[in-house]
DNA sequence: CATTAACGGACTCACTCCCC
DNA sequence: GGGGAGTGAGTCCGTTAATG
C-alpha cells in the first residue's frame, strides 16, 4: 500500500472514530451534557450582545436573560463538560467566549451541524427538523424574528414579546436533543452494522 | 533525447450556507 | 448585515506516457 492511500485511510479512519466518539459520549454521560442556544442582538460578536442562553439539561429548559440573570449561565457552563449545539462552534461559542471570558470551552463540543451533514442531512436547524418530522408552535419564526422581538421587550418592555422569544429560544433547545438522539442513534448504529459487516466478510474468507 | 498531450494534485477565488 | 467553513469551478504546475 502507498504512502499516500495509507494516509487517506487513517484520515478516513479518524474522522469516523471522532464521530462515532462523540455519540458514544453523549449516550454514556448524559447527565454531563447540556443543549446550549443563544439568542443574540445580531450577527458580530464583537457588535452585538447575548440576550438569551437556553441550556437543557437533564430534561429541564432554563432560560438566562440579559439584565435579569444571564450571567447565572456560567454555573452551568462551566460545571457541565459536554455541550451540544447547531453551529455552534462558529456561532455560539464565540459568543459565550466573548461574554465569558474566563469560561474554559466544553471538554467535549458537539456540533449537530457537522454531524447531520456527516450522515447527510442538509440545511439548517429548521429544515432538519421537518425533515424529521419535528413541529414547534414557533413555526415560521427565524432568528432575525428574535432580534426584534428582543427589541420590543426591552424598548416598550413588552412582555408577551420575551414570552414568545423564550418559547422560541426553548423549541430551538429542546429540538436540538431529539436530533441528537436521532443522528447518534444513526451513527452509532452505522459503526456497529459496519464492524459486524467486516467481520462477517473475514469470516467469508477464512472459509 | 526532445517535444507534446494528458492527467492529477495543489491552490485560489468566488459563491453559498449557517447562526442571530 | 459579520464572519467562518465548506464547496465547486478554474488555473497552474509537475509528472508521465507516447511519439518522432
Amino acid at each position: 500500500m502507498n504512502t499516500n492511500l495509507r494516509f487517506f485511510l487513517r484520515e478516513v479512519v479518524v474522522q469516523i472514530l471522532s464521530k462515532e466518539k462523540l455519540c458514544y459520549y453523549y449516550f454514556s454521560y448524559p447527565d454531563k451534557v447540556l443543549f446550549l442556544d443563544i439568542e443574540t442582538e445580531g450577527l458580530s460578536k464583537d457588535r452585538n450582545d447575548i440576550t438569551v442562553i437556553g441550556i437543557y439539561h437533564q430534561g429541564a429548559y432554563r432560560p438566562f436573560i440579559k439584565g435579569l440573570n444571564l450571567h447565572r449561565a456560567f454555573e452551568f457552563l462551566s460545571v457541565i463538560p459536554i455541550w451540544v449545539t447547531f453551529n455552534g462552534e462558529n456561532f455560539d461559542i464565540p459568543f459565550i467566549k466573548a461574554k465569558f471570558p474566563e469560561l474554559s470551552t466544553p471538554h467535549l463540543h458537539i456540533d449537530l451541524f457537522q454531524l447531520t451533514r456527516a450522515i447527510g442531512l442538509k440545511g439548517g436547524l429548521k429544515r432538519i427538523e421537518k425533515a424529521l418530522g419535528i413541529t414547534r408552535k414557533t413555526e415560521g419564526m427565524n432568528g432575525y424574528d428574535a432580534v426584534k422581538l428582543w427589541r420590543r421587550w426591552e424598548d416598550f418592555g413588552d412582555k408577551s414579546a420575551l414570552r414568545t422569544l423564550i418559547l422560541y429560544n426553548r423549541e430551538d433547545v429542546v429540538n436540538l436533543k431529539r436530533i441528537m438522539e436521532h443522528v447518534g442513534r444513526l451513527i452509532l448504529g452505522e459503526a456497529k452494522n459496519s464492524f459486524l459487516l467486516t467481520l462477517k466478510q473475514e469470516s467469508m474468507e477464512g472459509l
